[in-house]
Order: structure tokens, then sequence, then C-alpha cells
DNA sequence: TTTCCATTGACATAGCTTGGACAGATATAC
DNA sequence: GTATATCTGTCCAAGCTATGTCAATGGAAA
């Protein structure tokens, strides 16, 4: 069965604006690499349409590795893909070898140590401190990656190796939750900006997600109606209309109980004008990401992904 | 109750605007398809409604994810439902896969081209948002080194050139400063942190170096006891001996009148205790270095070398 | 009557393909 | 060093198909 299966999917031929968007290798580029290199050779469809192999998508992807590693298309298109992929893991091996200092600002790393050793004390004046300075030395997407992000897992798995309790736990997101809606809030709302709705279902009381959610449109320039957490389908509905938001955007943690959180998410989205669009975020949208997909809303695993949504939406106006 | 609520559910046929509502596709599409491509073949009522299955609005809705992601309908139309199911699946996966590395802060260029229009256009407000979004998306140090001192050699390579009249300069000057200020003193001020005294001395009016050096300092972990521009030596030294400081920076840009500027600080010196510190930073400081030098005043010539030595400072005790 | 829906045919445009051209970067020759 | 050639990503025009949308007409039910 699973072989079958296989099988199929070895066949299945993409279509260039999948490719194209796998890749990141532009329409363009997939066709003159083609035509000039031999690249690839797609099959074509009854009407002259490419039909590339997942093999295919792979050595362009393989391709568009190597050039981005200063070789010229030129000089890798006609390789077997395995030497291709062998010259891409050395030159990706060698970037590691002269990069690995620098990177890491030792701030972060500090911060992280800094912030979890007052949480275990529960010296919550000290960590909001902590915390403040740092989303301001480091602006807020330094700050989500290498400070909120990390001390969140490291939280959650010393919560789960039961060597935290409740209340550090709690003090920690509850610390963080005020100072990322603190920044949120911070940045000057536009006159002529879009604006997006940010919430939590109702079922699903992990309110950070959204906030961090909401500060990264910020960021985008987005004006953010933040509502926190919990929030049943027809409120959230109700205020996207009254507000007159483009986008709604929800955070996903909990689903645990799946059935709930769907039909919170179908009530929501039926209640909303079909061209409001929807979007879901978070480790629970991911795990239910075909269901979301089938009724219209839009999946983001991850805040940047969310965020890379956010520009392509503004940008298509 | 809610198992006879699922049972209706799933024998219920739904009408087609119950389906395009759900679906996201338009009642035109829905029949376009089922007439170009037989997507789906719902049965009719008495008198020839179409009546869709939950299973129908299901497999509809993965139709239209999967043309969201660049397949063509007419492909993808005819596979059975599971199939379609795993493209999607597979689609979303593979957007998943292209996108950790994104994120990217807003452009830096952009923001000091979008600054330096609304500093033309003495637009004050919005040159006030733009720069707080700026410095709430990088940070400070960031915020610095990629907006505050480009947009600053922008008008200042604009006025000399005479493109740029005095207002405008002017107007840069005092929102940058006042944000930076802001900046500094959002910092929480730490109990055991040493202090350490910033200020620009009398002749000179040219605070913004000034308030780049405290907000420096502040990110360093010091107590910035920020004192402004153009301060007589002996306001200085008052100052530094009631709040006791560690450390005098001052920040000097203009030396037209060098003497005056080496007597201030001169003065200066001669009051303050010989363990306080007395650095001095800024373009006019490096054209006095040897002077200064000589009266054992520190010089250093570029914000981060003065961040440098107040970390020697700091962890000499 | 009004509202919702079905059918049919037509239409506009979005997306793909081919072939060609162009400009900036890079390499090579002088 | 300069000048010339090549490489390479991007863009354009024209033709074609696939596809979303619209208009007109008519039936059935509230």
């Amino acid at each position: 069965m699973k072989a079958f299966a296989d099988a199929v999917e070895s066949e299945s031929h993409q279509p260039i604006a999948v490719v194209s968007e796998r890749t990141g290798l532009s329409q363009d580029v997939l066709r003159a690499w083609e035509r000039r290199y031999g690249a690839v050779r797609p099959a074509r469809d009854a009407s002259g349409q490419r039909q590339y192999t997942d093999a295919d998508i792979r050595r362009l992807g393989l391709l568009h590795a190597a050039t981005r590693a200063g070789r010229s298309i030129g000089s890798v298109a006609a390789l077997p893909t395995d030497r291709i992929a062998s010259l891409v893991e050395g030159d990706l091996a060698a970037r590691e070898r002269s990069a690995p200092p620098a990177m890491e600002s030792p701030d972060s790393s500090e911060t992280v140590d800094e912030a979890f050793a007052q949480s275990r004390a529960l010296d919550a004046s000290a960590l909001d401190g902590t915390l403040r300075r740092a989303v301001t030395a480091l602006g807020v997407t330094a700050f989500i990656e290498t400070v909120a992000a990390p001390l969140l897992r490291r939280v959650g798995d010393e919560w789960h190796a039961g060597r935290l309790a409740p209340p550090q736990e709690h003090l920690v997101s509850s610390v963080l939750h005020d100072i990322i809606v603190a920044t949120m809030r911070a940045f000057p709302q536009r006159n002529g900006a879009p604006k997006v709705l940010v919430a939590t279902p109702a079922g699903d009381r992990h309110a950070i997600g959204a906030a961090l959610v909401g500060a990264a449109s910020a960021l985008e320039g987005w004006n953010v109606l933040y509502l926190g957490a919990d929030l049943p389908a027809a409120d959230i509905a109700d205020a996207a209309k009254t507000a007159g938001v483009r986008i709604v955007a929800l955070s996903i943690v909990y689903t645990e109980d799946r059935a709930r959180v769907l039909g919170e998410v179908r009530a929501l989205r039926s209640r909303l004008p079909a061209n409001m669009v929807l979007i879901a975020g978070g480790a629970g949208a991911t795990s239910l990401a075909t269901e979301l997909a089938a009724m219209d809303v839009r999946v983001e695993s991850s805040v940047s992904g969310l965020v890379a949504e956010l520009r392509r939406l503004r940008r298509a106006g």
C-alpha cells in the first residue's frame, strides 16, 4: 500500500507555479535554465505545459543552493544530481567552518540564563527588567527569536521534566505576554495601513502565541487589533466586522479537543465575509493543517511564515 | 444530543449557498467545476437543486486549497479525494521548509529613505512614527548603525550641498534626539550598576552625539545620568559629584572655537576628583585628540570604541 | 412577488510557452 | 589598468489554453 502510494507520488507531476514556489526560483529562471543548460527536462502535458517530477524539484533546489554558494549555474547545470548534492554539502560545511563565531550575540544566551534564574526565584520585577532591557536592545525580531522563544522552550522543558512548578511557568508566560503586548502597542498606528485582528479561539488559553503574532504584524506595518485569548467565534467575527479588518489571524496552540477547535474555526469562517482572509498559526494549527486548508483557512506554522504571508497579502493590495 | 446532531449533520445535504460559504468558492465556480471537470457529483432534490454531502464539501475545500497552491483545477479535479489531500499536505509542508530563514526585519535603507522624505516634507509626526517603529523593530544598536547614522550623514550631505534648508536639518536632529533619549530612559535602572554622566560641554549644542553615547551606555548596563547639551564645566562637575558617578562622558562635535572647548574641558577636568574618569568622543574630540590626551582625558573616536572602553572600566571594577 | 437555483453561452483575463532582447556582473584578453 | 566577451537574471511580445465570471432565461418554492 505504502509502496503503491510512493510509486504514484513519484510519478506525480508538479506545474511550474508549484515548482517556483517550492524552489524559490522564478518561473523565468526555471525556463532559462532548461533552455540554456538543459538543467532539467520536464515532460509536457497535452497542452505543452511543463510537468516537473519530484526528482526535478530536488535537483533544481540543489542547483539553487549551489548558485547561492557562489557557483555559476553554467558550471553545475549539467552535472549529475548526486554530484551537485555533494558539492552543495561541501559548500555548506565550508561555510560552517568560517562563519560560526560572531553570529550568536553573547548577550542573548546570557539574557536567557538570567531571565530563567529570575523566573525560578519568582522575582517578577527583576525578570520584567531583564526582558524589557533585552527587547529594547535587540529589537522585536531578535528578541523573539533569541530570547522569548528559547526562554519559553526552556521553561516548557523544565516544566515537563517536573523541575519547575506551575507558578514559575505562569510567571514567565505572563511577564513575557505583557511585554510583548506593550511592545506591540508602542507601535504608532498608521492611518493608511490595513488592519489585522489577532486572537486565540475559545478553548485555547495560550495567549503568548497570539501576542507574538500581533507584535510581528505590527512590525510589518499593520494596524493590529489584539483581542487576546479564549474568544468565542461569534465575538471574533463581530469585532472583525465592526473594526473592518482585512485579516483575522488565529493562534492555535491547544489541540487536545480537536473537534472543538475545528468547530470554532468553522463557525468563525462562516461568520466572516468570504473576502476576509483567515489565517491560523501555531503548533495546533499545524496538526490540523489539512482540515483547516479545506475550509479556506490559510495555515502558517511559524511566525516568520505568517509574516511572509502578511507581506504577500499587503503587496497584493 | 451531540450524537443526534452529528447524525443529522452527516446525512445532511447542503444547498449550494452553504457550500460556497464554507469553501470560499463562488457558486459559479462550483457549477463550472462540476460541469467541466466533474469535480463532484452532488445528488439533486426533486426540483433539481444540488445537494452536497459533507464529503463533497471537504473535497471541494481541498481542491480549492490545491488551486491556491498553484495547481490548475483541470489537473487535480479528477483525482481521488485522498490524493488531493496528500497533495495539499505536501504543498503546506513544502512552504514550511522554504520559510524558516525569513522574518527579515524591514529593510533599513527603505526606512532611511522614508525618513528622509518625511524630513524634507517637514512632516514631524510621520518622521517620529517611522523612527520609533524602526527603533522598536531593530533594537538600539542596529537602529543607530543602520538608520540613525546613515540618516544623519545623508541630511548632512544634502545640507552641505545646499539642497536642504536649516529647518529640515533641525527637525531631524530634534526628533532623533528625543527618540534616543526616550529609548535610553526606557531602560530600567539597576540597583547595583555603576553610574555614568553624559553631556556636551558649553559651546556645543549638538546633543545627538551625547544621546547616542547615553543610549549605548545604558545598553551596556550602566545607569545613565543624561544632562544634554551645552553645559558649563562647573555644572557638570557639581552634578558628577552629587550623583557620585564613576565616569563622565563628553560628546564633542563642534570645534570651530577650539580654544573655548579646550578651556571648558580643562576646567571640568580640574574640578573633578582625580580618580573620576573623563572620556571624550565625537568628531570634535578626535581633532583635539592630542591636547585632550595631554590633560588626562581619554579619547574615543567612535561610539563603539566608547562602549568597549566602558566595558573595560566596568570589568576593572 | 421575491428569492434561490439551474442551464447555457459568451467573455475576459490569468497563466503558460516560445523566442528574443537587454543590462549588470563576471571573466578574459590586451 | 582598460576593453572586450560571456554569463545570467529579468523582461517583453504574441499566441494559446484554461479558468473564473457574467448575463439571460426559466423553474420552483416561500
